[in-house]
DNA sequence: CCCAGGATTGACT
DNA sequence: GTCAATCCTGGGA
């Protein structure tokens, strides 16, 4: 891994390399969180990715510096966590293993199975209590928390989920075999 | 200014 | 499996 987890340097790299870094890393905000298990990276020359035709107001903290929060509403009802990279680039966060603060996630989610409470993009923020609020936060200091992997997962690569255009790119990684992945590899 | 459509989810057939 | 909910962005006129 190129740095700290703590450091710019670790996601001022291409998003591609950060966000299968990112895999096996604890995420906490407030007091919940969990083990990342699944990503997807969206570069600046991406046509699926909202950087591609330029800085507009939604998605400024994309342009800004690394390691800040990306956070955009999807379909008008959930909220969506990214973590910024290169410039224009961002890791998209797509499930966790929950670990923290499971009681008050699962209060959140009202009796949603643990299985399911982090797995996805939308569930992952209404769990952690991650809004709009968040856009632009710097992720490497509290309210959030990242701890490193204790060892490097076994990674597999696919098409990313849920988009129309660049859907022959492999950039959605995740932790081999994990049960909460958002949608099964293959 | 207008309006089609979206990096999703959950309910329902 | 299908589909509506919901809102706001941004491209095009």
């Amino acid at each position: 891994m190129a740095s700290e987890l703590t450091e710019t340097g670790f996601f001022d790299r291409r998003a591609e390399n950060v966000a299968r870094d990112l895999l096996g890393v604890t995420l906490g905000f407030c007091g919940v969180g969990g083990v990342i298990v699944e990503t997807e990276a969206y570069h600046r020359d991406d046509p699926a990715s909202h950087s591609y035709r330029g800085q507009t107001p939604r998605n400024a903290a994309m342009f800004g510096p690394a390691g800040r929060a990306y956070v955009y509403r999807s379909y008008g009802m959930h909220w969506c966590l990214n973590m910024v990279c290169q410039p224009g680039s961002a890791v998209l966060i797509r499930a966790l293993a929950p670990t923290l603060g499971l009681e008050v996630m699962r209060a959140r989610r009202g009796g949603l199975a643990d299985r399911l409470l982090c797995s996805g993009p939308g569930r992952l923020a209404a769990a952690l209590g991650v809004t709009g609020a968040e856009d632009g936060a710097d992720i490497m200091q509290p309210p959030f928390r990242l701890e490193p992997r204790p060892r490097e997962p076994d990674i597999v690569a696919g098409a990313r989920i849920g988009i129309t255009k660049a859907v022959d790119e492999l950039l959605r990684f995740g932790v081999r075999g994990s049960p909460h992945l958002s949608k099964p590899f293959r």
